[in-house]
DNA sequence: TTCTATGCAAACGATTTGCAGGGAG
DNA sequence: CTCCCTGCAAATCGTTTGCATAGAA
């Protein structure tokens, strides 16, 4: 998916690859759709709930959520698991411009990391432990620069 | 707090900790020390729970949170969380053996890293973000050596 | 005796599921 | 016309909280 495209192409694109795969295209699933188009950045399944709920009133929240495992099966939308309060999602990325997350333990806030910034480690572990390391379905924890700063 | 001591002894350690910030020593807190002493590794809170009321039935699931809460105030419990399925807990170990978790996104496996393998990632991503990586308060994600194997 | 920490039950937020009916193709 | 997908309500899972009281020091 590629989220530079206009929103209809984008929809159009999902509608065929659902179709391709035997799935219908939706109320709920173009919605959800819409919500992750018109807002970048991550959102929580309250968030999309919302915004949702504000296009069309009659998707019930577990339509929301079934729609997000949905487009998450055919790789339209990623989530990402927050050490605190639950899960993030967005469109997903192309390959390129994959990011990963962090989460500041004091303030809750998610950004943004380089997509490459644990390449080096990726490979050590995997050398050292075997373990494949793919760190963008969880968020990385720490300390935001702001919170560093002022709390020491 | 150092594992490597006998059970009796990280229990009189702990008792006295707990005195000298006026806390006291209960049952529910002594239990749950207990089981964290006999099993190694990372537990649920479920498995704490569980394994806390064969030895004391009258405790409490919510003691035995507030009372994993209270030892990781002092620094003798530590808490992974994971992206499948909760937290983990387990001892707080000595700073020079501290150790990064990882979370199997197959098998839901928890694995242990060693602990400087983000030490590279930790400066390149403070420099060039300004976030401060501390990678032990939740598990990477990626897939174990073993259904990397398998799954290719 | 004092005052904290506990047991209990109920609340809680996030997510999931069984079911009968609605709507996409 | 079919069968997938939905809305609804209730269940589930993990965790937290208010309250009266047991119990540690």
């Amino acid at each position: 998916m590629n989220a530079r495209l206009r929103p209809q192409e984008v929809v159009d694109e999902v509608t065929a690859l659902l179709r391709s795969r035997g799935e219908r295209m939706t109320t709920p699933r173009l919605a959800v759709l819409r919500v992750l188009l018109e807002r970048p950045g991550h959102l929580s399944a309250e968030q999309i709930v919302t915004a949702v709920a504000e296009a069309e009133p009659a998707v019930h929240r577990a339509s929301v959520y079934r729609a997000l495992e949905m487009l998450t099966q055919i790789d339209v939308v990623a989530h990402v698991h927050l050490g605190h309060g639950g899960t993030a999602y967005h469109l997903a990325t192309p390959h390129q411009s994959a990011h990963l997350h962090a989460q500041c333990d004091d303030c809750g806030r998610v950004i943004d990391l380089p997509g490459d910034a644990l390449e080096q480690a990726s490979a050590d572990i995997g050398r050292r432990t075997g373990f494949q390391l793919d760190p963008r379905h969880v968020a990385l924890s720490g300390r935001c620069a702001e919170c560093a700063a002022s709390a020491g």
